[in-house]
DNA sequence: TCATTGCCCATGATATCCCATCGGATACCA
DNA sequence: TGGTATCCGATGGGATATCATGGGCAATGA
């Protein structure tokens, strides 16, 4: 799981270091990279690894084909998204199309969603996550949890 | 579950070791360390095991992905964890962050809450539990007991 | 040819490993 | 029953590995 934020450099190359604890998760999986494309609801990078990309094609797959819903959904997901292979160190180059989504300009923050994590400019993100924490206090938002499936807390 | 309450020392690498009790009930975790996050509510440091973070991610999954809810619950769940993995002795590293929103200095103490922990300053801890206790005593709180499910003493 | 990308190595900071010590609690023995 | 041996958890510190970062250089491709 991608748990926790983390802010890395952006340097002259263009190149940027994915968190070594992101990188273990997606370690297992065939593509040693990342899969990111631009966030339609926030000024940020959504991103994951193949293996979640591969679930949302199932998922979208559900919805009735030909469907302008399918055909929106599909586009706005896997039209605009990229391959980023790691290079030897972890890294890798952000193009130039989703600096721009998000105003990245020499630090990137990196924040962990569970199954997902998004990449921002550091100061958007500071700002994007106190009204979030604003707004879910406001509704009381809530989960209730499910109930243990096996181990223990 | 997490029972009892344990002081330990915070030495001057920023070492602290989680109470072996504790430990123990992480012990079968596929992750060996903590996941530990702010509290909202309190001066104090919430934590869980990995198995209690997966929990959590199953709710999350059930809202629609891409929806603005899903989006900030998951972000206020996972965006200010870290994940704090054991050294050999069974001891982790507090980050920054987590020091200061708890005010610990050299000290830590670790009062367990069932499913999760929490870690406070011993001092600010002391404070909690007394008022705590007499406010617990004011409203007369009462907690209606769920049947037996199955056979366990 | 120049720009871009991928590979390799160097560096500094920090975290991790490993070992030694110390103390309390328990087990063991005479 | 006293005394001692053992174990285990907590703590301290030195040596080492890992991570983020920067830069050089070669392969690639327009």
């Amino acid at each position: 799981m991608f748990i926790g934020t983390h802010e890395n450099k952006v340097d002259r190359k263009g190149r940027v270091s994915v968190p070594a604890s992101f990188r273990q998760v997606l370690a297992p999986q065939s593509f040693t990279g990342i899969v990111a494309f631009p966030s339609y609801r926030a000024p940020a990078i959504e991103a994951c690894g193949m293996s979640f990309m591969e679930r949302l094609n199932q998922s979208v797959a559900e919805v009735d084909l030909f469907s302008e819903q399918h055909d929106e959904l599909a586009l706005s997901i896997f039209a605009a998204s990229h391959q980023l292979p790691f290079d030897v160190d972890g890294r890798v180059i952000l193009p130039a199309e989703l600096i721009e989504t998000a105003g990245i300009t020499d630090r990137a923050a990196f924040v962990g969603k569970g199954d997902m994590f998004q990449i921002w400019e550091p100061g958007a993100l500071k700002q994007h996550l106190a009204t979030a924490r604003d707004r879910a206090r406001e509704k009381g938002l809530t989960l209730s949890l499910r109930p243990k499936s096996g181990g223990a807390a």
